[in-house]
DNA sequence: GCGTATACCTAGTCTGTCTAAACAATAGAC
DNA sequence: GTCTATTGTTTAGACAGACTAGGTATACGC
């Protein structure tokens, strides 16, 4: 991570997977970049949590892989898309982020 | 924790008690008790895990600590003060928590 | 050839929350 | 007096997940 602290990423490192992979089918690099796009670098996550994030999403039936060529770069890549199950359990983890977002604000005045 | 993931709560843990305390000294067993009663049973903290940060954040001198006896329950008890540190802290922690909201906010849509 | 960007992989470390248990003192019910 | 629940602290060990820090390989521009 950049700015901010790595155990507040712990958690939602695979929402926020899902979430870029809802967008449409991509690779692990390219995961990577997008979080760091959307967000103005403010994240950016090591190869090192990510693709063990990707594994373990996959080993759980959330993601399917494949490899394939990106044809822009022309390099191969493992292309990952959302299952059915991934796709609910996007749903489920942003709801658990909402609510868990609402109870500690509920500790921590919002100012 | 109850009905949240203990994963959500790593980093935020810290924070949480620094805010408890920031209301007034306090012991452990009283801030578990706070932090349920403040999120309506959402947040339960589990003793083996607000003691080592509370040790951890004594260690870190954003605490200090003294043994005293509750007048209410007649019962021995480690009272927790923040330091002017602790406070300091505290601030910084909450900035850095709505920064991460913010930012997570950016990828996940709030529907 | 050389440097840089793309793209993946992984062994090992670190850290923080958890389970699970033990211990002690007190209050209240019986 | 005994039994149980509550208050309150302590700590060993398990576990999981993000990290560091490497490595591999391909493509492209110079």
């Amino acid at each position: 991570m950049n700015q901010l602290s790595s155990d507040l990423l712990r958690g939602t490192l695979d929402m926020l997977v899902l979430q870029v992979l809802s967008e449409g089918p991509s690779h692990g690099y390219a995961i990577g970049q997008r979080l760091g796009e959307l967000t103005d670098g403010d994240l950016s996550v090591e190869q090192g949590s990510l693709y063990p994030a990707l594994y373990r999403l996959e080993k759980a039936s959330l993601l399917k892989s494949s490899w394939s060529r990106n044809p822009e770069s022309n390099r191969r890549a493992r292309v990952y898309r959302l299952t059915a199950a991934g796709k609910r359990r996007l749903n489920r983890e942003v709801d658990g982020w909402m609510a868990f977002v609402h109870t500690i604000s509920r500790v921590v005045p919002s100012k």
